[in-house]
DNA sequence: CTATGTGAATTTATTCACAGCA
DNA sequence: TGCTGTGAATAAATTCACATAG
């Protein structure tokens, strides 16, 4: 199995093992099976294992797996384990919210930059993170960010995402309720709050 | 194919297609072929056809599909119709943002009641909503809301589903970084920023 | 005896190719 | 001719069952 190619879903669920590993680990656990992690992050325990069994042998049978050895695992795949630079464009309600989010430095992310065209926004510190003015995206290149947040109203997210690229952002994390277009080599993926709302209702039952 | 159950994948790209049609609707659209559909929304124009394939035809061959027919299908599919009163929990950083999103009217959601413990936040006027004791949830069932919202800090956050269920809630959206447990009866959709973050360096190529 | 690792079976989703209608 | 609608083909993901190792 070692040679396979890592199917998409299962590149999806590590970000959630991860989780629940920091989290079993900070509770001082050394090991554990899949069993186990399955109670904690709500996955099958055998998708898990089959999940695993895509990139090695990390489990002790009888035991379970090393908490730590599988959690560098995991962060070396993800491609976590060099602390990627993150910026931020769109110094707004859910802008600011995000900056203030804990959870990004469990997985090792350095939110390294801040960038709005509010002038009244530009050069005050939030989260002990200076706001730029975002005509000095440009700058992301030299300073080797190239992982981006846009959090700006959906009409300006397009061009907020042109101006990205040009500044060399490889990877962007879309809040705007929009679709957005890039070059082939750069990934996007859209978190829109309401579309995640609106599936909700129809899995509910009559009430 | 009428009768067919309508994947999960395909419910999922719904409210995409909703937002596309919103918007191009805005744009005084009255008809769209699943290509333009497609270049809106950033899905294949075949996928889109067989997704619509899955509940009834509405489209007109050599011309494409009425939107307001369409959309008002999607939403009757999503059970969007009834504007869904939703109640949202833990007035932070994060809460704030979310109650002051301009996305969710477009989907037709209500956000009809806030719930915090703090103080100094209960009774405080946010986006033209009275924040209520988070002790007072019991109130959702007379209320008839549903639906939920969930942007606690994370050692909170199983105890205000269990409190959420326990008033009668059916659907859960989660926005802390932890699984949650609920009844079968409940769905939980969860959104973990950092989560989605983390799967973003995986996808660069080398810079 | 416990828990992993994995081929095989099954289920689910995507893609294709084209018939059929306006 | 243009675009939908859909069976059939392909691809992908999940689930199972069990051999295997500690």
């Amino acid at each position: 199995m070692k040679y396979h190619k890592i199917p998409d879903e299962t590149i999806r669920r590590l970000p959630i093992y991860l989780r629940g590993l920091l989290l079993s680990s900070e509770q001082g656990r050394q090991s554990i099976s899949s069993r186990n992690l399955a109670d904690f992050v709500g996955v099958n325990s055998w998708q898990i294992r089959k999940d695993f069994s895509y990139f090695g042998d990390f489990g002790t049978r009888g035991v379970g797996y090393n908490v730590e050895k599988l959690t560098k695992q995991i962060k070396k795949i993800l491609k976590l384990d060099a602390a990627p630079k993150v910026a931020l464009v769109g110094v707004g309600n859910l802008g600011s919210a995000v900056l203030a989010y804990p959870a990004f430095r469990i997985c090792g992310f350095d939110i390294a930059a801040a960038f709005d065209i509010n002038p009244k926004k530009i050069g005050k510190k939030i989260n002990n993170i200076v706001v730029e003015d975002a005509s000095k995206l440009r700058t992301l290149k030299k300073r080797r960010i190239n992982l981006a947040i846009i959090t700006v109203p959906r009409d300006a997210a397009q061009q907020t995402a042109d101006a990205l690229v040009k500044a060399g952002v490889r990877g962007i994390l879309n809040f705007s309720p929009c679709y957005i277009v890039v070059p082939k080599k750069v990934k996007v993926i859209t978190i829109d709050i309401a579309m995640d709302l609106a599936r909700l209702p129809y899995y509910m039952p009559a009430s």
